[in-house]
DNA sequence: TTATATACTATTAAAGCGATAGGAAATTAG
DNA sequence: CTAATTTCCTATCGCTTTAATAGTATATAA
């Protein structure tokens, strides 16, 4: 069981919107070329972080994209949610009514209780938290 | 995010298996038919699971499968990395060779924990748990 | 007016998932 | 010995998702 390129790719674009929070917009190319992703690809992952309110744009020469909110608001959490689906291992998660024997269910506490441990770990997390870290390394951040 | 059928397919037919130890082997077809699997994508599961050392087999008539441990020793993270390998966001962290970097890496702590948050839940559930919970209820142990 | 950058939509190759199919090999019952 | 039963093994298939590529339209700064 692996992470997609997807919630990847665009936890590093973010990061690197954060680091470049208030210094006005960043090109997708310039993203692109530091993180080494496909630029097309990167602009459909932006776009759908966009379309959630998470960023904001800019058309047009010196346009570019940046954080809709503040980094010490934005959480992995919230990257991931956008970008994966939430996490939720049954349907009947999400929606109760998808099965009427959730009452007796066995395994639904255990799939309640997987989700809950994945949300803490990756809404404790903000883009701030980690471009604080990344002040004590020089240039790339991470590189998977 | 979801779960893929594999997993829970496996963690159904391995809670039959527990709840029949020590009853001699239970065969596919029977598995099968109480979970409403197909019979041979079910076998396929099985036979992962065997070749994991989780089960034995007994071939021709009156043979079957049955657990290789007793249930109180297979916990759902067993279950889970045999069918969906193990959850490792990111190659790195199973191979620290995969990348020089790893000690510069910012996120591989994060994926670390994440992983860790994981393995804690289900390698904290045994089917002996879910076998004794099972007795509460009648028939049918849970739906997805 | 032109160059630059986002916006939008379509397409594609490859991989994984869930399932189906068919026959080989082992074992038991008669 | 034979027939029935059950696991074992491998191939295939339809479908969806992923990651990426491509092309065109639209907005805007200089």
């Amino acid at each position: 069981m692996k992470l997609s390129t997807r919630s990847r790719y665009g936890i590093r674009a973010a990061l690197d919107l954060a680091k470049n929070y208030g210094n006005g917009p960043l090109q997708i190319k310039a993203i692109a070329k530091t993180e080494d992703i496909s630029n097309k690809y990167l602009e459909q992952l932006i776009s759908i972080l966009k379309a959630a309110g998470m960023v904001r744009s800019v058309r047009g020469p010196k346009g570019g994209y940046m954080l809709a909110k503040d980094p010490s608001e934005v959480t992995l959490g919230d990257i991931f949610k956008i970008l994966e689906g939430p996490f939720v291992p049954v349907e009947c998660l999400g929606d109760s009514s998808y099965c009427d024997k959730c009452g007796d269910c066995l395994m639904r506490p255990v799939w309640a209780k997987l989700q809950g441990a994945i949300d803490d770990v990756l809404d404790g997390m903000t883009l701030k938290d980690l471009a604080d870290q990344s002040k004590n390394f020089d240039g790339v951040n991470f590189h998977i």
